[in-house]
DNA sequence: CAATCGTAGGAGACCTTTGGTCTCCCTGCAGAT
DNA sequence: ATCTGCAGGGTCTGGTTTCCAGACCTACGATTG
């Protein structure tokens, strides 16, 4: 039934009246996830992926591939993935979901298929989680692995380390090399999820030189610490917050309070056409006051519609800002700042009712060319999703499932890693 | 109710099932519009754009911006765009939802931005309108420019002057140059719906080096012609199909019963936990026979796997291809006699059935940036979605929405744009 | 099958016709109207 | 505001301070065990 869905919009309205009388910049935070780690649940996926031969032939005479991430095939996957962390139908449970998706800087000298290959990825994982009801979050790469400690070269071996060190139940599928792709995945959601370096670590690390595996291998006692989650949102690839150029929540209220109207306007008019009774012409449209609030088409977007109001509301706030000079400052300030007030409260309010929690994430191995013998990697997009399991009305929050995916492949197929991954539970 | 999503699962497994029967390689075709293309209804929106400030100043000394496509704001206009397409609630209509997102090849010694920003849009929309339940299919614009003999600088002005003889209802909406975006999109959802070259036009164009819309001026009567819809194809950005690298529908089903069963073991699990009797912990899975066929999860991500599922199944029937060596002309003939085949069925069971159809367009102007003086366009993804609707039982569609989207911004804020565009109707 | 290393990439149509040449897409800024 | 014309791009951190140097991310093919 469609209930809970309703349920969901109207309390995303009351979120959102509330963000609003707060009166800052206000991102969408993620619940706390429960203080005891053992109750997570971090699951990996492997994302398919489609090939089309290239034009240009290899400098040996081979076929060149283009590799691009499945969309279809990611969705379906996704998809099965929301069947074990949304509550069963009929349950008053409701869930909310995060989605991080980590965002590659383009290098001038890079070529332009590897840019090709990565934004496309990037893009249809924004788009997807966000169509499929996500509360989606740019995750820029240097970003995630400077909180933990893994940026630059020291950090090649380092992420697989640490994800080793961090999801002991994962050591499986992070025996290669090539699974680093997982290994982000996980620390993705772990990043999100709170994990940071121990106060002084950062600098210590950096004074002797030293990565953070070094430090684990040294102390194993040492490991990273859990703050507060961190909300998602919408930067570019450098962390910059990206501002809707014109207040979107605003404009886009108006035109739906507008549309809303032409629709009324218009179902009038064809029930009048109706009641001179045109014979073979149904009706299409409810009449003038079923097409107000309540009205929920019984298809997937306009829940997702929604939600998408929610967060363009919550970023909404803060684009009214002056135009000093120091513009690099400033925005790092105010993206930083908005963090971590919003988690603040959110771990208030979140605190108490933690219950039944579990994460998931998922991870997309690398996939291996079919015909030919030789190699080849599509290292890929990073994604962490993270639902949250509303645990009554509005304010307490649960942290349900922690995803992330990525989408390239490793050897491993989709049938056999989604199998494993599953029966792990 | 969810009762027509589901309805919509198992016509869609139907549907599914006599794809498979074929034997060849199926795409998903969209139902014929109807033959009367004055009850079409064309619609077009704009769509939002967020900006960060980059880091390295302009040339003057000013702040270069970053523009992308603002993908909650997307999301929310395409959700309220549903409400017109979809049916109300309760109606035993089902709709198809098919999208067309044009896809921008990248040539050597293009700028990085200009890849990204585009790259990015086109995978954001691409996975937006799969998440969303679309039935999405790449269109290269190499494809749909030759075949409404637009491709070239010939077409740069006769794009517009094209879209405003096809669409004179939409005339008030171009009459700037900086709006072929928009002409774009309108342009896109007629190819989508089948307009073609008159036979032989292309050819004489080519001899005389006139262009389409110096023939339209020339003999006003001279349009389009209109041939079968096309159907969506996941293609590169040069129309070649993307194919995935393994069987995805046959991995996807073996994984997903996979899950059922590890699904349906954890239930049993806690449902004896649950009867021994753990005081505060609610029932949280339903029943092992519950997890099978029938679950539907009460977000929006179970449906929309189900049309993932369809789409993945309708194209893996043409994987298992020979090898030989004619790459190129091989690839080619296989999407275009498939697009053929698959037409011509559809159109044979369609053709009886259509009946009130309507189309609506999409189209996203460009938006100006707010504090600098100056101009600043972000030309961008066009985007085509149609929508069909399920008349009856299972093979009885009629068309009842084309849309196209494009990102970009024109001077014209979301409000008024939709407000304009939405009272037009 | 896995790891490592090094480079950083287009594709189509048509003519000049068995390979060459030319075009195409887009974005963003600057300057003029 | 709108059009035309033209070129095709990064960003952060810390040091070598009032700008410079160096590093960073990826994808893909070839090669080696």
């Amino acid at each position: 039934m469609a209930g809970s869905a309703e349920l969901g919009g109207d309390s995303d309205a009351g979120e959102d009246a509330e963000a609003q009388a707060e009166g800052g910049l206000l991102l969408p935070a993620p619940p706390l996830p429960p203080a005891d780690r053992s109750r997570w649940t971090v699951r990996v996926w492997d994302m398919p992926v489609s090939a089309a031969e290239r034009q240009k032939p290899t400098a040996a005479g081979g076929v060149a591939r283009r590799r691009l991430l499945h969309v279809a095939g990611a969705r379906a996957v996704l998809a099965s993935a929301l069947r074990f962390a949304l509550p069963p139908r009929g349950s008053n449970h409701r869930v909310a979901l995060y989605g991080y998706v980590e965002v590659p800087p383009i290098l001038p000298g890079d070529g332009n298929i590897s840019a090709y290959t990565s934004l496309f990825s990037t893009g249809v994982w924004l788009g997807l989680l966000s169509g499929m009801g996500f509360m989606v979050g740019s995750t820029p790469v240097r970003r995630w692995k400077t909180d933990l400690g893994l940026f630059g070269a020291r950090g090649k071996d380092a992420a697989l380390d640490l994800a080793r060190a961090l999801f002991p139940d994962h050591v499986k599928i992070l025996t290669l090399k090539k699974h680093h792709g997982r290994a982000d995945a996980l620390l993705i959601a772990a990043w999100a999820l709170g994990a940071c370096l121990p106060p002084r670590l950062s600098a210590t690390m950096r004074r002797s030189h030293i990565t953070i595996d070094q430090v684990l291998a040294k102390y194993p006692g040492v490991g990273l610490a859990w703050g507060e989650p961190r909300p998602p949102a919408p930067t570019d690839a450098y962390g910059n917050l990206l501002m809707p150029e014109l207040d979107l929540a605003e404009e886009t209220e108006a035109a739906q309070t507008k549309a809303d109207r032409a629709e009324a306007a218009r179902a009038a008019a064809a029930e009048r056409k109706l009641a001179k009774g045109s014979g073979g012409a149904r009706r299409r449209r409810k009449p003038a006051d079923d097409a107000g609030d309540k009205a929920v088409a019984n298809l997937d977007g306009d829940e997702a519609g929604g939600a998408a109001r929610q967060g363009a509301l919550g970023m909404s706030g803060g684009q009214g800002g002056e135009e000093t000079t120091p513009k690099r400052s400033r925005r790092r300030a105010a993206a930083r700042g908005a963090a971590a007030e919003e988690e603040a409260t959110g771990s208030a309010v979140a605190g108490a009712n933690a219950e039944e929690v579990q994460s998931s994430v998922v991870a997309a191995p690398r996939r291996r060319a079919r015909g030919a013998g030789r190699t080849s990697d599509v290292a890929g997009q990073r994604v962490a999703q993270e639902g949250a399991e509303g645990v009554n009305g509005a304010g307490g929050l649960s942290a349900e499932a922690a995803a992330g995916a990525e989408q390239a492949g490793d050897g491993l197929g989709l049938g056999e890693r989604s199998q494993r991954v599953l029966s792990e539970r």
